[in-house]
DNA sequence: ATGAAAGCGCTAACAG
DNA sequence: CTGTTAGCGCTTTCAT
């Protein structure tokens, strides 16, 4: 077996095939200078030897590595899985490698992600989740990398985003509760103090409620980790609380589904004594019995846009707009009575 | 905005801090062999100056990028989404980053994937999921790179790999229904051409026919792609054509739920009428009612093992066995009425 | 269309 | 403990 087998370079290809290496470097990069027949003649010569171009190399000489840095919070949460699919899937088609890291969204990790990916020299930066904070503007600012938040955005508008706007979506969501005659909709959220998604979708709850004319109560609110388990638990308080409660919308499709068990393990109907809207629409939501009603976020589609953003300014070419807003979708199923809404976005 | 600073290099380092090139990379990498006085006057230098190591020079002078290539099936599968949680957790504990791709199992997509991962250099390569070709065999002969195969595993035993015994967990599970007492349980299985995960686990389910004297019948097998939808599908046309039926075994969780929900549509009760058991144990398995009962695949064990594993090959040290087999275990829950079980492995 | 040569930024002997 | 000096393998002017 060939292991020992010497590393072959340009040089080795050049000098058997009797050409420079600057020819067989065109003929590697596919530059049309290159007459046909010398072409022909390195290109046996590779195959013969095997030879196979350092990229390392490459990429020292030619300073672009065509690897692009993702930093996203976690890579076995669904939402993100799906939204990673998205920006490899392009990536590939643009002849990029992605190097992956969880940030868990602590913030000296992501810094110290960021740090790393900007010294292996990648060619852009795609920043899933977290918040920026004047550490990572600093650092952002200071580099020539293009950098592209997915599913999260940046208030002050001087970085690149692509995201769903989740006020309004979530504002939407408690509207249709409120549309089927609800007078107590809970919310299930995550923390408050998470400006990416736990704030801008309690902000759309109440933003609803105060549009119905529906008195907000502090009562009415629970706040979660996003997963299944704080779902159930929330949606059992909520129920022994406020037992006239009969609608709750939930800030992802994990809490949803958990406050959906938690209500038929107290004996409640889903839909008919408890309406219940998630927000994500992750398989999950179509897994589930009742199936789950839910905000359609297009997670992969945020991340395959943010990719495709990312090839622009990797490329220099020229951007319109660096903010950009996907279009949601509401997914009304069997966790509420409703079956058709059409509502105007501004 | 600093955007335009000029690269700078471990020379100005060395030139500002009057040391030479050396001292400084020695400062960098933590060589002990510099006087503490030097170190930090460098150190400080480096933080005036901002100088940020470029990794690719350095990889292309040390031969060793500590980065390594994952070759994935799927990322949007909750099952490698976990597995590879596992490998880049371990992967961030060693100091490497990693290249990530999918393949979707396609043959040539992962020969290319192979190959361009090689071209940056990896360190070390982890495969998943897929088979074994003589192609891909050629080309991990042929390189010194590491390899290590995770879920999923070599016949031939010359790749390291680390998995578990998909056939003896199968088995179990079919075991345990037999053990309720059903004489006809059925299997809901992925491609039988799928020899790392369809063909095993549809093997385990025949010896434990056999082991338990219950007749092997070809009606009580459907195949379906590990998703959702075949299973229920799968389910219905079970129920449909051998309503005689009351255990099913199925490959996936997914297919799992959705053999569950087919029997809960046809007025079937779980587990009374009907025993499910659904392999891989992902969260969904927890987030149905009736809970589903699973075999426990360790998938973030898998992937932490297995990089583990290359970690040692990449720093050349001994290792006793390539092959390793992680322990599963049988989560019962409530969609099978047997709530104990001790079953000798052999 | 092709070749020569100067780096890219860093590590790794080797001296001292 | 520190400096010198070759490269690492490739791209990229600049000539020809």
């Amino acid at each position: 077996m060939g292991k020992k087998k010497e590393t072959i370079t340009i040089y080795d290809v050049a000098h058997e095939a009797g050409v420079s290496m600057a020819t067989v470097s065109r003929v590697v990069n596919g530059n049309p200078n290159v007459k046909p027949a010398t072409r022909k003649k390195v290109l046996d010569v590779i195959r013969r030897l095997g030879y196979r171009p350092n990229a390392v190399a490459r990429g020292l000489a030619s300073k672009r590595t065509t690897t692009v840095g993702v930093v996203i919070p976690d890579i076995s949460n669904a939402f993100y899985a799906e939204l990673t699919r998205g920006i490899e899937d392009i990536a590939t088609m643009y002849h990029y490698n992605i190097i992956l890291s969880n940030s868990d969204l602590q913030k000296d990790r992501e810094l110290q992600l960021i740090e790393t990916l900007l010294e292996k020299q990648v060619d852009g930066l795609l920043f899933l989740g977290g918040e920026i904070t004047e550490a990572h503007r600093e650092i952002f600012s200071a580099t020539p990398v293009p950098v592209v938040l997915a599913a999260s955005r940046d208030e002050k508008k001087e970085l690149p985003y692509v995201t769903i706007d989740q006020i309004q979506a979530s504002k939407e969501a408690t509207l249709i509760l409120g549309h089927e005659g609800h007078q107590h909709v809970g919310f299930i959220g995550g923390p408050l103090t998470d400006s990416v998604n736990g704030y801008p979708r309690y902000l759309g709850y109440k933003e609803a409620l105060k549009e119905m004319d529906i008195a907000f109560e502090e009562e009415l609110i629970r706040l979660g980790d996003y997963r299944y388990r704080s779902g159930y638990k929330a949606m059992k308080e909520l129920l022994e609380n406020r037992p006239e409660i009969t609608a709750v919308f939930a800030a992802s499709d994990e809490m949803a589904v958990g406050a959906l068990h938690a209500a038929l393990d107290m004996g409640r109907d889903v839909p008919k004594d408890l309406s219940v809207i998630g927000f994500e629409n992750i398989p999950l939501a179509s897994q589930v019995r009742p199936l789950l009603s839910s905000v359609g976020v297009p997670m992969y589609d945020i991340g395959a846009v943010a990719m495709r953003l990312l090839t622009k300014y990797m490329n220099e070419e020229q951007v319109e707009t660096g903010q950009v807003y996907l279009p949601y979708d509401i997914q009304l199923r069997e966790s509420t009575r409703l079956k058709e809404w059409e509502e105007e976005k501004e």
